[in-house]
RNA sequence: GCGGGCGUGGCGGAAUUGGCAGACGCGCAGGAUUUAGGAUCCUGUGGGGAGACUCGUGGGGGUUCAAAUCCCCCCGCCCGCACCA
């Protein structure tokens, strides 16, 4: 036998199993199914440590559930549409479309070097038309039902990638690609409403047991859901109405001001011909140009400018000033606020700067906050003061109360607020899916008809000269007819969000070639959800999101049957190095490539799930990469020193239902571990997702077989080699997801030449085999451990007891003290407690 | 500020239900083998102590026969949200 060669052996079998197909996707109808998926990359050209652990983690979840028994879908694409393409053509005059496929086969390379078990007859590309045809068609379904529309409204801009980006894609003030600080700009833009799902999408994440926890709080904020009032006040001396939400309608007595977002359209009529009109003019200039991140920066000093407006308090008649203030944001509630200066730290702050009264109505249980001039807001809870009828009520109750009388006067009523907003999905860009839309002069703007789809993106333009999409300025692409009056129209020339493609690309896997529909709901009904999802936490509030609002629209029309696309989620850590992320910038990058090369795929999937459980970071060790590989080879000298085993002849022997009798105490003792072994890796993986326990097992087992050699010299004996060339097989079995080739290779040189340990039934452990004759015992004094001894596992509490009094270590610390109490917890310990 | 998470040897990490803290791996030390190195194998490896023992899971307190695990307070680190009315 030779050394272990992986750099020979790993494409050999990679060959192997692709020529035999064996990574296809499961349809037996006796079988249950499982659908694992992991994140689908951007083809960068590369793949880095993060993909290679991603892919590994769900590489072995797919494999062990093939041995366990179900049909598996485990499928692999690429999100192919986005910038990095236009910006490799722009500097290197590369075409985006080659771009990407060059990209894309150099990253299904080491795919396959890795081992992975994709079926790739269901690869799906989303720039190819097949695919965005349907994100066509999907765009039309949600027009159709008015989800898609278009509006004109101050979006976030990215001036480095050229164009605008969804509130999800702007983090901390910048562009969640590029990092440019994104600015605001006033344009007609294409939105989803998944607004209308907010609900929905809050309510069903208790659904998702399956999740993070601190994913489904981030989706909860994210949605910001908040339940208030809203309150209607009459401008005086105009005929004008202006709303406020507020969650603390109790406080309504307090109202000494009112404020209004810079872009709110009252703010105009109000200083017309005003004195002020000009300085809050010059303001809201001001605040159009600054970055909402600026804006909103809570170390933002708060300003507020009178607009020389008044506004009448609906429940007493009082007047107050209404004021401009850059706090206050449009895109939120009503973009008008209440000032409450005495139950509210914010309004408490600008009252103090602007000299505004401070009136308390509710009163602090402790102190009578009306004494004396507060140092800060009241924001607790108490009885309402100063509040006419509703004096003496508990907030709360107070709150309620005035609601109902705001309702009876048609000035206002509950109302169930949320931070989410529309989804933006138009990108002035090249590369990505045409929007499906005709602008006509006469007609306005129509729906492309279905029978036209798909609306082909055009290839081999130049992006060298224009800054702006190319799409803009190319005749044949934007002129066309008018499908309602057929004459001369305009074509949307923006493209969509790539995170559209991404909302769905899990469905399409489901029925990859499907030429009528994005994916048959048979087949979608059959796969959905997906049993385990895998990917980074980057993706918590943007895909995640965006396709659990997919998922439900297309439930609502009837396309699948899920509810929830996503069933479990497992949010993989990240890889470091030397404490640090792995960046080019500070040299501390390991490529997957590179490790196939020196230790081969089967070390460097075993390290990466070794060194850390997958939620956690893990931090890259060459050396700990050496143990993995030190590893691989004891279990290649293992099998190298057992081969002469193989070749005796197989007797019935003596074992039933893999169980082996009558053997030595020391092969017992094997036999237990590997049993023990089993049960462990087993669990490990399909329960608790701990991969590097579940190895951690199988080195034992290994260890423990070379323990049995050492002790028992004659390692060809005919008597107990059908339990171990079993238990051997048993232990490549268990090893096969974690390390795919060396463990084919081995099963393949020992005897078994015409089948894939890949496609054996999973090894059951028997729980006869588990149960032991003798246990030890430990046995505490006062509960610090004196003493531990092996006895019979079936000995009585009794017994347990008057085996611990006779231990000797025991007697002594029992000696000449009253004993007031003994626990005894069979199979673990005895405490005997003294005075 | 609000919300969530984490804190265990020199290092990565185990400890599944409150029941032997430190599995497994790395590193380190000693030994075997080898011309040598490497590789491999064996042994040891939380701190203190000659030892009986004793201390020990960020710190302090509590519950319990028994706490890394449960409760309270504090410290540190990480992540998310952050003027959301």
């Amino acid at each position: 036998m030779k050394e272990y060669n992986p750099l020979e052996l790993e494409p050999k079998w990679q060959d192997y199993w692709e020529k035999n197909e064996f990574h296809r996707t499961g349809s037996d109808p006796q079988k249950d199914k499982y659908y694992v998926l992991e994140m689908f990359p951007y083809p960068s050209g590369k793949l880095h440590m993060g993909h290679m652990r991603v892919y590994s983690i769900g590489d072995v979840l797919a494999r062990f559930l093939k041995m366990k028994g179900f049909n598996v879908l485990h499928p692999m694409g690429w999100d192919a549409f986005g910038l990095p393409a236009e910006n490799a053509a722009r500097q290197r005059g590369a075409d985006p479309s080659a771009w990407t496929a060059s990209n894309i086969a150099a990253m299904k390379e080491q795919q396959k070097a890795l081992g992975l078990s994709y079926d790739w007859d269901r690869e799906v590309t989303t720039c190819q038309p097949d695919y965005y045809r349907w994100n066509q068609w999907l765009f039309l379904l949600f027009y159709k039902h008015g989800l898609a529309y278009k509006k004109k409204s101050p979006v976030n801009w990215c001036p480095s990638c050229g164009t605008v980006l969804a509130n999800e894609q702007v983090v901390n003030g910048g562009c969640w690609r590029c990092g440019s600080e994104v600015t605001s700009r006033e344009l007609e833009q294409w939105f989803l409403r998944i607004t209308d799902y907010a609900d929905r999408l809050l309510e069903d994440l208790s659904l998702l047991e399956g999740w993070p926890h601190r994913v489904r709080i981030m989706q909860e904020n994210w949605i910001g859901r908040s339940y208030g009032t809203d309150i209607t006040f009459k401008v005086k001396d105009m005929d004008e109405d202006l709303t406020v939400f507020t969650t603390r309608p109790d406080t309504l007595f307090g109202v000494t001001y009112m404020v209004l977002a810079p872009e709110h359209p009252l703010v105009e009529k109000l200083i017309a011909g005003k004195p002020q009109e000009e300085e809050i003019k010059k303001f809201i200039r001001e605040m159009k140009r600054e970055s909402e991140l600026a804006r909103t920066s809570a170390e933002t000093e708060k300003i507020g400018l009178f607009t020389g407006g008044t506004a009448i308090n609906p429940i007493n008649g009082e007047e107050f000033p209404i004021l401009v203030g850059n706090y206050v944001l449009m895109s939120y509630g009503t973009g008008a606020v209440m000032g409450v200066p005495a139950h509210d730290q914010r309004d408490f702050m600008l009252a103090q700067r602007y000299n505004i009264p401070i009136r308390v109505v509710v009163n602090s249980p402790e102190q009578d906050l009306t004494a004396a001039p507060l140092a800060e807001a009241y924001e607790g809870s108490g009885r309402l003061v100063n509040s006419g009828e509703f004096n003496g009520m508990d907030n709360i109750k107070a709150g309620e109360a005035i609601t109902k009388w705001l309702e009876e006067k048609g000035r206002g009523g509950y109302r169930v607020r949320y931070r989410l907003r529309d989804w933006l999905i138009s990108r002035q860009r090249y590369w990505g899916t045409p929007i499906p839309i005709i602008y006509c002069p006469k007609c306005g703007a129509l729906p492309v008809p279905e029978d036209d789809l798909p609306i082909l993106l055009p290839l081999g333009i130049d992006l060298a000269e224009s800054q702006q999409s190319p799409l803009v300025e190319h005749r044949e692409f934007f002129e066309t007819t008018c499908p309602g009056c057929g004459g001369k129209a305009r074509r949307e020339t923006d493209t969509m969000d790539t995170f559209f493609c991404s909302s769905w690309y899990y469905l399409r896997y489901a029925d990859p070639h499907q030429d009528k529909l994005p994916f048959s709901r048979e087949k979608a009904d059959y796969w959905l959800p997906v049993d385990q999802y895998i990917g980074g936490i980057e993706h918590a509030v943007l895909h995640l999101l965006y396709s659990r609002f997919f998922t439900k629209f297309l439930k609502d029309h009837g396309l699948v049957d899920a509810a929830e696309p996503f069933q479990r989620l497992l949010a993989q850590g990240m890889v470091y190095k030397d404490g640090a992320k792995m960046s080019k910038s500070k040299g501390n990058v390991v490529s997957p490539d590179e490790i196939i090369e020196r230790f081969g795929a089967d070390t460097g999937r075993l390290f990466i799930l070794f060194a850390a459980p997958p939620e956690k970071d893990l931090d890259w060790n060459d050396q700990g990469v050496e143990g993995c590989h030190r590893f691989l080879r004891r279990v290649w000298r293992l099998f190298q020193q057992c081969m002469p085993l193989f070749s005796i002849p197989k007797s019935a022997g003596n074992s039933a239902k893999g169980i082996f009798t009558g053997l030595g105490a020391e092969a017992e003792k094997l036999q237990r571990t590997l049993h023990e072994t089993i049960k462990r890796v087993t669990i490990d993986i399909e329960e608790r997702f701990n991969f590097n326990t579940a190895i951690s097992a199988i080195m034992e087992l290994v260890n423990a077989f070379f323990a049995y050699f050492n002790e028992v010299k004659e390692k060809d004996s005919s008597d107990t080699a059908p339990f171990l060339t079993d238990a051997l097989e048993k232990l490549l079995m268990v090893l096969a997801p974690f390390a795919p080739h060396i463990t084919e290779e081995l099963w393949h040189l020992s005897g078994h030449r015409d089948t894939s340990i890949h496609a054996q039934p999973w090894p059951a452990f028997n729980t006869e085999v588990l149960k032991v004759d003798e246990v030890e015992i430990v046995f505490q004094v006062n509960g610090k451990v004196r003493g531990r001894l092996q006895v019979p596992t079936d000995s009585s509490e009794e017994e347990l007891l008057e085996i611990a009094k006779g231990h000797e270590k025991v007697r002594a610390y029992l000696e000449g003290k009253t004993i007031i109490k003994t626990i005894t917890v069979p199979g673990k310990l005895v405490n005997i407690v003294v005075r």
